[in-house]
DNA sequence: TTCGGTAACGATACCGGTATCAATACCGGC
DNA sequence: GCCGGTATTGATACCGGTATCGTTACCGAA
């Protein structure tokens, strides 16, 4: 894998060609009070204090303090002074929370635990709940950390994130097949709110977030029995699962046993596409019989469709496929690929609100949120042929 | 969209189940030192000052400043015990920076300016570069805080991410389409490093990062015209696209221009699928004796596949289309997607290091890096028919 | 044994910021 | 005008943490 051509270098006088007025402002506002002494160490930024900001606005620093921190007994007008004077002078403003109820915390950490692949593949599934996170994180005005974690074989963190060891956040999203003895040394290790999102945790007592997942694979398993099919087999799924599979193993299961269907055909695998292309063919070289897959996952279904193209079957003419998650590729595919959509973004999104929730409110109880899923039929599953 | 079926509430006494060595040991300290005063002020984490990790310790708590902030004048054995104390009680501990030279940097931000599409759609090249931005922080003991940017028509942002008012970083990298002046205003508003990737700003003193686009282009192109192609097409751009997007047009003309071929067919459009397909379909009405398409990145590439099948036409065998970035779904589709292989994670990769760099000497001069493509070969591209 | 130098450490001053509380201004009712 | 209450403010104490510098222990050389 080449890197780097080459490393144009272009030495320029450092200026801010830009002439704008607050710029000017700034400038003469620190002339003024000529406190500003550029005090360069570690590289922190320019040791405005809260006596240069009160020396502005014309207060004390008692008041300046009570003025930034929200607090009451100070004067509208008086305020509004203040926090000027600091913006002005780049003092660092927590901005009011607009409207909102107030809520205790002001950074919070999501901490995902997945492998990346190599070289590098991101999982579009904590992408999507990320992307929930963060636009959460901003309508409520918290800043947002984020870290992934490495894990041992024996899937033990190997070292904590330095947000954790250094306590930087007040609240943690933890996304992703943690195991629990994992999440509970983390909740001795710091003493701030947790939520869980698509993970489970059963014997801790912290607020989690998770996907319908029994129901879901249900759904995927009738659509595939109302479609005619009897023999249906199922990848991506292993007895080390994470518990999320698990229970996509167990849906599957239960719907064939309540339509009295004896046949199993599963085939362990792990969960991406390559492990789908393995299981799939073993599972149809062992197993002709079987007319649709219901997989784990949809990088195993897009495993299993090219796995059935490479042995000369149509899909879904020979073949039907079903997927989970409904990732942006699954449209994409040839068949495109009927799936289970899982609402990722708002897996992201819930999980901060129930974070805020449970940080203004600790006493309240353990909750634990279901959220549905949907069947997104595309042209990967079709009645057997004969 | 719907969204949540049922909200399980379990209520349950909040109990921590884990038996191990480590959290006993913990309580016994507490209970020795007995300074663990539960203070639940505003959520944030428990108490423990300094005084009580020098008094576990057995030193002063100026020795025990001295040896949590890696300074000199500490013996050895002493460091490890304040060290030590400090990790049992919880206090957050700035783990050494292993080996490595020392680095300024303690908390960095990734700030992006992309649109979610609705509902939510999840840009992959961004995915990738943050992937590659966190895994070079956690290999620095860095930690990396993130946000998203939204502007207003104008393209100018509509408000600063908390992560900006509160001043709660001390390096920021900027990746995506923001406009030089959006840039100018944030070095004036924070006074730290600042690293943009695949984005320009060429009057203002950043280092940055950048895709070789033109070259990248020019390659693309070049490889249809050996294919045979002489009406090669262009979507993808606009007058209004980013700089980046910009380059990619200009080595498309530029490589036509070097082979003598007049012929320009260029039809402008944004950057996802919807418009690809809008545009190729423009596009070969317009100027049906196009054989090949060169899209400015994989998205309109993909939008293009669907439109010329939509048309009749088969892809490679009559027309073919090649793209740009190599997301995960380029190598999906059918048939695959020839394209230009941009190496995302690295830019992140390279974006943490160049701050790292800038922050140990902030007198260097300018850099910009460029990163090196590569051609991707898969089966959408073929010689024309006749 | 004495001397000088250095590593290690603690006492203390200092700094930035918050909490408290007394002082003061304001205001409406009588 | 007097009175009592409330809103607002500044002085000051306090807290956690860092920087400085004097003291001590130790060690090798004269």
């Amino acid at each position: 894998m080449s890197a780097v051509t080459n490393q144009q270098e272009t030495a320029r006088i450092r200026q801010f060609p830009i002439d704008n007025r607050y710029f000017q402002a700034t400038i003469e506002l620190f002339n003024e009070t000529s406190v500003f002494h550029l005090k360069k160490d570690k590289g922190m930024v320019s040791s405005i204090t809260l006596h240069d900001v009160a020396k502005l606005a014309g207060v004390s620093i008692g008041t300046a303090s009570q003025a930034l921190n929200n607090r009451p007994n100070v004067a509208q007008d008086t305020r509004t002074r203040v926090l000027d004077a600091a913006r002005t002078l780049g003092y660092p403003v927590k901005e009011s929370d607009n409207g909102t109820a107030d809520n205790p915390l002001s950074v919070i950490g999501l901490l995902t635990k997945h492998d990346y692949g190599f070289p590098f593949e991101v999982n579009a599934f904590y992408s999507y709940i990320q992307a929930g996170v963060e636009s959460e994180c901003r309508r409520h005005n918290l800043s947002l950390m984020f870290s992934n974690i490495e894990v041992d074989p024996a899937n033990h963190p190997i070292m904590w994130p330095s947000m954790i060891t250094e306590q930087r956040i007040d609240g943690l999203i933890l996304a992703g097949t943690f195991i629990e003895n994992t999440i509970g040394l983390l909740g001795q290790r710091i003493d701030i709110p947790i939520v869980l999102v698509d993970s489970y945790a059963p014997n801790l007592p912290f607020d989690s977030i998770v996907i319908g997942n029994v129901e879901g694979a249900s759904t995927a398993v009738d659509y595939l029995i109302q479609q005619g099919h009897t023999h249906i087999g199922l990848i991506g799924w292993a007895k080390q699962s994470p518990p999320s599979i698990g229970e996509r193993q167990i849906g599957y299961l239960r719907t064939l046993e309540a339509h009295n269907i004896t046949a199993r055909h599963v085939e362990e695998s792990g969960l991406n596409r390559e492990e789908g292309y393995r299981a799939a063919k073993m599972l149809l070289q062992r197993a002709p019989e079987v007319t649709a897959i219901f997989a784990c996952n949809d990088l195993t279904a897009i495993g299993a469709i090219h796995a059935a193209r490479e042995m000369g079957l149509t899909v879904p003419g020979d073949l039907s496929i079903i997927g989970f998650d409904n990732i942006d590729m699954a449209k994409e595919v040839t068949p495109s690929l009927t799936t289970v959509h899982v609402y990722k973004t708002w897996l992201g999104i819930f999980s901060v609100r129930q974070l805020i929730a449970r940080a203004m409110n600790p006493e309240q109880p353990k909750t634990t949120m279901h959220l549905v899923t949907d069947l997104v039929i595309r042209e990967s599953v079709s009645r057997p042929r004969k």
